[in-house]
DNA sequence: GAATCTGTCAAACGCGTGTTTGAAACGATG
DNA sequence: CATCGTTTCAAACACGCGTTTGACAGATTC
């Protein structure tokens, strides 16, 4: 049988083996591993159905490779937390930062944005993947917001306000990316579209801004006639 | 062949129709449409494979009834819009009161609540009812929330700005019940676990109203130094 | 040049899903 | 009592999914 389409590279297997990837990383961005179907993969890549199976054994296995593919570099997530330049940032800028970087991969399609745009649909709809997940990305990203938050506020609030604080920034984020079906509905436009990013971003981060702002005078203020709290500063933080 | 199970009370027939819509209500609540079977939820109702296209034609228009038989009187939504006991109270009041009774909603199992955390799950997994949800319930209660902020902030915000904060509050009580599975993978506990839940809702209630608070008395500060929007305040809402 | 390896293919398989089917049981009706 | 209507049942069907299979083609090796 004639095989001109997937022949017109040389070593055809790893061109196979990279479309199938790619085709697997949009796919499973864009619908999640449940609803991305192998044949629907195997189309987008111009391959056989038992490609997959060759390949990589399975359809997990294609999506852990797709997850390990996609990855950011260790030390490169939305902050960048060990980068050399944004350790020195102030806080706010870093907050910024942050929730930019954010949105820009909760809305672009680009490969770069492959892993996360994963992640967001992993959240509402895990597969045995989410553990790792949390352990070498969310978890790390969501601990180092919590340092810029914390050094927002200053001293005197738990590890476990600091936390509320932390997801409250975050809710606000992956609100457009999850019910985004539903914004359309109610607005009738893309809830990311890119006229309105900008916008949306300013909001989050002012509205973000100004409760952290706020709340953290508040408590620096009633601090010295507060006596229902014991101080507690020396205590660890929440154990896991 | 021996009927004993199904035959165990007088009007069979509307026994064996409101345990299926019961079993339906219970499983589409906690898996969504897609996830739920057919299966299950006569195993669930101690019905047989074929009760639910005898009585309701399929699993669609199952949906669909669970969805009219759950659904709030039209009058009573999380916050009774209609309500005279809640229209006179204050924004504040009002403001507390919704995001009580929104966390209470996500959260409790009770047939009460299965309309509610079925929305929840539209939202992130939209069948062809979605349409339906966000012009009869979603949209409604949006709407009336948004009334809520904006007498909260008092005049000088757009309409835009208004749902921008709007959406901020109620992306925070979503993501607890969208993202439970990351949340416990990171706190090692139920998102919603009872101890915690008045405690979530104290944080999202003060860190919102510091939010609006500070934002709406930066703008009333603001306004009479601001020439570049010129006064708007006559113009219509933004057109749907 | 034959044997082996690698990679692809069309077709089929096994499974789980939602739906349909013909039989059966019970109650109601005349 | 025979007939009809209603409801339930076990079994089967159709479909889409992920995976497997044996055949095939091209490249490599000896």
């Amino acid at each position: 049988m004639s095989r001109s389409a997937t022949h017109e590279s040389a070593p055809a297997t790893a061109a196979t083996r990279t479309q199938l990837l790619a085709a697997a990383a949009e796919i499973f961005a864009e619908r999640g591993f449940r609803n991305a179907t192998v044949r629907e993969i195997c189309r987008h890549a111009n391959a056989n159905v038992a490609a997959i199976s060759y390949h990589f054994g399975d359809k997990n296995a294609l999506y852990a490779a797709v997850l390990r593919e996609t990855a950011p570099a260790p030390a490169g997530g939305p902050h960048a937390p060990d980068s050399q330049a944004t350790r020195t940032l102030p806080p706010e800028r870093k907050f910024r930062l942050f929730i930019r970087e954010f949105l820009k991969r909760m809305t672009e399609k680009g490969p770069n944005c492959h892993h996360s745009r994963i992640m967001a649909r992993e959240m509402i709809e895990p597969t045995q993947a989410l553990d790792d997940l949390v352990n070498e990305f969310i978890r790390p990203q969501h601990q180092w917001f919590q340092e810029v938050v914390r050094e927002l506020t200053g001293p005197g609030f738990t590890a476990e306000e600091i936390r509320l604080m932390a997801n409250s920034v975050v809710s606000q984020i992956l609100f457009y990316k999850h019910c985004g079906a539903v914004i359309e509905r109610l607005q009738h436009r893309d809830p990311f579209a890119p006229e309105r990013l900008h916008q949306l971003e300013r909001h989050i981060t002012e509205f973000s801004l100004a409760a952290i702002h706020t709340l953290a005078a508040a408590r620096h203020t009633a601090k010295p006639t507060r006596r229902r709290t014991p101080p507690k500063s020396t205590q660890p933080s929440t154990p896991r």
